[in-house]
DNA sequence: GTCTATATTTGGATAGAC
DNA sequence: GTCTATCCAAATATAGAC
């Protein structure tokens, strides 16, 4: 029956082609912005002109899709290869760095997923599901901490949230604010101690 | 000598129809969104048509600048209206509250100010130098309060900065982070408390 | 000061030849 | 699949009449 599946030179090549359009799309939106990406750049950049784009995604917003999707993907690779010792405290440390890491690493990325900044973009359903996942994977990590009411997850996430916003807008490329998370974490642990052990005792 | 400035009504007017303009612009930028600010609609929403406008602004990025500088003289007038009580840990509460408060009760103003999000705009020096006088407003009075260290100082901006962030961006006009801002402020005082008597002691 | 008319630029998208 | 040619729309800005 020959049940190997035949590979498709053609396809393979389409993918790769499509694969290496992301590949500058994400350069240029690095360099001129997230919203300055134009598709006559993008073309020229692949050594085409724009309209051919069009035999690889359907429009300028597929694009974006496209790299929204790959950015979440990273997320979760990323997270899937982080490894956790039990120790609520360190484990914290462990993914608060990761996360800030992975922001200030990539502002534009950054930019794309996590605040809402193109105007008229929106993520199909299918990769908007990703980012739930994404979000939802470190949701259940901190539930594993013990850290589940809404007022405390909250506070975390503002916490890296603001070390990141920090780290992009004041210093891009530094780590002003970035060395602050071991610390930040810190203070946060003793914070939720605090107040555990506080309505423990009564 | 007659010494009184005679009042001039044509630039009264003329300041008038600025200030109407600016208002307008505001408006229409909360709508559509700092970007989508356009000279078509801002002229059709005050009465005129788009070219009109440049006997009032040389240029959109005018428009631009004086919205970042009627916002940089609105923060330093609500900071001047706030009483402090000479108690460090509730003077940092007012602190906090107030920067907050003024961030999410206006994201567009918020993303003028401390995002730089506006392709190619860039305030005039005269106009930086009142942004300039605001954060260093902010910064003499926590030094008030005995906060001067690097260190501390971004910690903090960063819990202001996260909590402001999460706000606006995952609910807006909301008081999901906001409400947060007093438990914040207790948890880094905690700390750097903690900080201090940790080195005093050994 | 305000208008109409227009220049200019830019960028997404489509048609149709090859 | 890629190209040229073109369309269409939006938006800033200027010229010159009134």
């Amino acid at each position: 029956m020959l049940g190997e599946p035949i590979r498709d030179r053609r396809s393979e090549r389409h993918e790769g082609t499509k694969a290496e359009i992301l590949e500058v799309a994400w350069r240029i939106a690095g360099t001129e912005g997230l919203a300055g990406l134009t598709l006559r750049d993008v073309a020229r950049a692949v050594g085409m002109r724009a309209p051919s784009l069009y035999s690889y995604f359907a429009s300028k917003h597929a694009i974006y899709d496209a790299m929204f999707a790959q950015g979440c993907r990273e997320f979760l690779q990323g997270h899937d290869a982080l490894t956790f010792t039990g120790d609520p405290l360190t484990d914290l440390k462990i993914g608060m760095r990761y996360f800030v890491s992975f922001c200030t690493d990539n502002p534009v990325r950054y930019q794309l997923l996590y605040q809402r900044t193109i105007p008229g973009f929106e993520p199909t359903p299918e990769t908007f599901a990703l980012s739930v996942a994404g979000l939802d994977r470190m949701r259940r990590q901190l539930a594993e901490i013990g850290i589940t009411d809404e007022g405390s997850l909250d506070l975390l996430t503002a916490v890296g949230a603001g070390l990141t916003a920090q780290q992009i807008s004041n210093e891009p490329g530094g780590t002003r604010w970035t060395r602050l998370v071991d610390e930040a974490v810190e203070m946060y642990f003793a914070h939720i101690s605090e107040r555990r052990k506080a309505s423990d005792e009564p």
